[in-house]
DNA sequence: TCATACTGATAGTAATACTATTGTGTTAAA
DNA sequence: TTTAACACAATAGTATTACTATCAGTATGA
């Protein structure tokens, strides 16, 4: 069942904490459903408030646009994974198995681990693998990645390159193999449902455990 | 010095064959440059049609919306790199020849291969860059898909794919492999220039080699 | 019970993403 | 050489989006 975690982000992603009320949860629940059903572009405040029995300007009051709202829905997902590492990698040793967890964990967690009753973490990672590249792919990304926007990711991929570097403390490209690999878990699942020319991964019930045996087949070739 | 290439894309993607009269190319031209400055989200047909001194109407002529504008820039990067690609491999037996001409091109077929005089092809690979995730991450990608929207970019990881094949007939992942490194070319430009800490890749004047050195690297670990 | 915070309700504005119409110059067929 | 077809510019207009402002009701707590 459901342990309360509270995950903490950067403020400035926010006007007014949503964690902090019944009306901010209700927000971040019902903003990860509507953008899973919607898509970004699709998706708007008056949307949101008509499906959530709110009003536009209450929403405007804990985010300033849709843009940050999606930024910290994308900043929970990273910091809640990595956070998941954290937890099922405490006791592990050998780095191997830390990054065999890591790479389940790309591919699975959303599936295997409730969190927060109000975040439906499935829908989210799908947000994640449709919308997460729009986060930073706008010409405000070095002002906002100056007010800390991004931090979740660069620990998690930091995170994730300390491990490789315990693999292989040569290896040169630890943190570039760290955000490929989360990069491609999200694309190549995106590319099975999608686009599927572009990848040998299958869109069937296995699908998530075939992404994680290519994950794994990669790394141990690079890392032999 | 440029020969005129014709770069031939899917008629669905525009109203009009800008092409065919001058007005369409200056609408080519001037939107990859406006892109380039503006980004996706800030670029509109009034600021395109102010920037080339014509009117938003005429714009509206050629193609539906600025989406399917971007789609069309994109497949020319997509088709033109193709093509280069194919030229460049024609004649050389080697299969590891090849893919090393295959990553080059990745990193630098912009900078150094003028084909078309109203497209300048280095702005268009900042554009593909910053911009090119978006025309598949939307909530349309399946109907365009079946459009044919994204053809040339599918051909091209097939090309890249068949080579793969020819250095190890049994690789298992030989498109994920090849469009894997084409996202992770355009990802690490990316990431060296705005968000640092996700890859070794330094935004300094040997940056692209510096990629292709890297792209080299994996490549031969994956297929040794 | 007074002050404060929070939300809902409503209204309004500026910008965006188009669409429609009309007139004019150019080309190209008859 | 006339006429039809076409391309484009110019203008105007609409619906939607992305916000902002104001005010009133309710709950909270000092």
């Amino acid at each position: 069942m459901a342990v309360n975690i509270r995950i903490s982000l950067n403020p400035g992603l926010y006007l007014k904490d949503p964690q902090e009320s019944d009306l901010g949860r209700r927000i971040v629940k019902h903003s990860i459903l509507l953008l899973e059903e919607l898509g970004f572009e699709q998706f708007n405040f008056k949307k949101l408030a008509e499906a959530m029995g709110s009003t536009e300007a209450s929403i405007y009051r804990y985010f300033e646009n849709k843009h940050l709202l999606l930024i910290y829905l994308v900043s929970w997902y990273w910091e809640w994974l990595s956070y998941m590492i954290q937890i099922k990698t405490f006791n592990v040793e050998d780095p191997r198995k830390k990054l065999e967890i890591i790479l389940h964990s790309f591919v699975s967690v959303s599936e295997e681990n409730p969190a927060i009753e109000y975040v439906n973490e499935s829908s989210l990672h799908n947000v994640v693998i449709s919308e997460s590249t729009k986060v930073y792919h706008t010409k405000e990304v070095d002002q906002e990645n100056k007010k800390g926007f991004f931090l979740n990711y660069k620990n998690m991929v930091a995170q994730v390159a300390a491990v490789i570097l315990e693999i292989k403390p040569d290896f040169p490209y630890p943190s570039a193999l760290a955000s490929n690999l989360f990069e491609m878990t999200n694309n190549h699942i995106y590319f099975a449902d999608h686009l599927p020319r572009l990848t040998e991964i299958k869109a069937k019930s296995s699908m998530k455990e075939d992404v994680e045996e290519m994950l794994k087949f990669f790394v141990t070739k690079l890392l032999e």
